[in-house]
DNA sequence: TCACTCCAGTACAACGTTGTAGCCTTTTCG
DNA sequence: CGAAAAGGCTACAACGTTGTACTGGAGTGA
């Protein structure tokens, strides 16, 4: 059997205390002891128990990350970040996914899995601001992604408002009045969903254009085959548009494999800003325009929260938002022929 | 604090043990006496310590899952499918990346963080065969879609020879002649990359094709950006070639685009096939045919295998292989144009 | 009726670690 | 130089669960 903190001790010569002691970089060793201990460790090729300091200690070593899927490249990106950033901390990471579902995602919150973590970062996608209550939990939750207003939790997101302003004024220089957008959810003003539709209102408003729901396509899970359906949804109802935003870059590139089955081009026809800056938006043809959130950054925060909430027994704090900065990436998709305007 | 079996034993008015017995459905206890223990589990909203069932038992419903990067899609729709089949199983998954790193895959193995999962799905990329000692391990392991022929441990995975002879076969079959390939590793013979080629090769053979090293990029990673420098440097050599092999879809992605900055038409100027069958293939421009590993069965075989080895006590048995079934998908990118070929 | 098995349940120890309390020795400083 | 403080270490209990051993009583068959 593996060796435990008995045999160590019975080797170097000390107490199983000063052996846990010494695995832990407590203070008070003499070199002198620590050396034999660690001798000790070697020779047994010793490894602490983890179940049984989890047991003592109530730590666990380990974050649970929930999110929606990780098919869906935003959330697989996501989930490559927080891994990184929980590593770095000598943290590992249960992942669990909720497929967006609203009641999935209210019964993770009260799964007994969750005792085998420290506490949760969690990606919801279906709840509304109802279920603000349930966020009412007793262990250390940081929230991702979404802004749960009245919520009593922290939470890391980024300008969602400002960055979708900043997609579709993009659009508007480029000279595109007639804009759709593939993505709304029902109802939803409180996700991101419901804030990149406004950030999308506002940059019309700040033009001049008026608001037209004929161009809003919903769309539940943010897929490409939900973005390619919502594009043939707006072909089909006929109304003219010149440009497109979609509310993420998936929904958005299977809009534009949709476009260019209807033989459209991007961008002359339609000009086409996404939202997330996945790895595939540099490879699609045209190469998509997009909002870059600052993932790696959002990560990052997000895991020094949940590292502070569960380090700290400071007890109820003010509940903490903070937001990454976001960065408009131009690409093929949005641009501009010199040329055209020129000989127009 | 959280209610313990002492809590629930004194409400129901049993030894603690009865509780216990009941949590985890154990026989003999009469219909009335669980029925008591259930209401008082209720009463207090008792959920188990499973830190202290796992020291006790040795058990933490928990399999670790190390692949390279949950950013490549391929490893991020995996780990989806593995998660819904372990969760089906009740079961979670604790994911570490390698990043395909051999020195890291080798350190996961001994990993002390181990010790919070009751066996491990690997999926290796950097090992090479002399590695396959390593793979000596005490606790359960399961190896994912790689083949270390000498290695002593479970293995699930696809006839990668047979379906990239395939695929290569379809290309052929499309009328080209000079097949190019891009993902090769450098002397790898053991795994997919090795085996893909292995398959191209024969396929070649078969239709009297002599295999032209000029036409083999090599790839460390199979990322987009990899994919696209790699046909960057196939269209510098300037050999000739009608069709393309990409060693996995992300790579082949990567590759369409640069091929299509070059104004080259896919299928007519190049036939192209991928190997995955990633979500994303279905809606690049044109769609990639491609192969289908059966990603959901790999997965599912895979965490039964991982859970039959955690049950059985069984003891040493034979080390198993199994291999999903594959689909060769035939989209545009091999289309075969009936009126250019009716013209010609 | 007796010996046996089976059922339903109990008492207690043990898993391997860390927190608490305490003890002896050394150092510090008025 | 003596008292107080700090350093270095030990002994023991406790975290919450499950496995083992055991105990009465009910049912079974000769």
């Amino acid at each position: 059997m593996a060796a435990t903190v008995h045999d160590v001790a019975a080797i170097a010569g000390v107490s199983i205390k000063t052996v846990s002691n010494v695995v832990n970089n407590f203070p008070n060793i003499r070199p002198a002891t620590r050396a034999k201990v660690q001798a000790a460790i070697a020779e047994l090729g010793y490894q602490p128990n983890l179940a049984a300091r989890s047991l003592r200690s109530g730590r666990t070593g380990t974050i649970g990350l929930a999110l929606p899927e990780l098919s869906l490249p935003y959330f697989a990106e996501l989930a490559d970040a927080v891994i990184r950033a929980a590593e770095r901390r000598g943290l590992v990471v249960l992942i669990e996914q909720t497929n967006g579902d609203r009641s999935r995602e209210l019964a993770m919150l009260n799964s007994p899995r969750l005792k085998l973590t420290d506490g949760l970062l969690f990606s919801p996608l279906g709840m509304t601001d109802d279920d603000a209550a349930t966020l009412n939990v007793t262990y250390p939750l940081v929230l991702l992604g979404e802004r749960i207003l009245t919520g009593p939790t922290d939470h890391v997101s980024m300008r969602n408002e400002q960055a979708a302003h900043a997609a579709t004024a993009h659009l508007i220089e480029c000279g595109r009045r007639r804009i759709a957008v593939i993505g709304a959810r029902d109802g939803a003003v409180i996700g991101s969903a419901g804030l990149r539709l406004r950030g999308y209102r506002s940059a019309l408003e700040e033009a001049d254009i008026r608001f037209d729901p004929d161009l809003v396509v919903l769309a539940q899970l943010w897929n490409r085959g939900n973005g390619a359906a919502g594009m043939r949804e707006l072909l089909a109802r006929g109304v003219p548009f010149d440009a497109l935003f979609g509310l993420n870059d998936t929904l958005t590139l299977g809009a534009l494999r949709v476009l260019q089955e209807h033989d459209l081009k991007v961008p002359d026809d339609v000009a086409v800003i996404g939202f997330d800056n996945i790895d595939e938006a540099q490879f699609s043809l045209p190469s998509l325009s997009t909002i870059d959130p600052g993932r790696p950054e959002i990560a990052e925060i997000a895991v020094q929260l949940l590292a502070d909430r569960i380090a700290g027994a400071a007890g109820p704090t003010e509940p903490r938002e903070l937001l990454a900065q976001f960065q408009l990436i131009r690409r093929e998709s949005t641009a501009v022929r010199d040329t055209v305007t020129a000989s127009s």
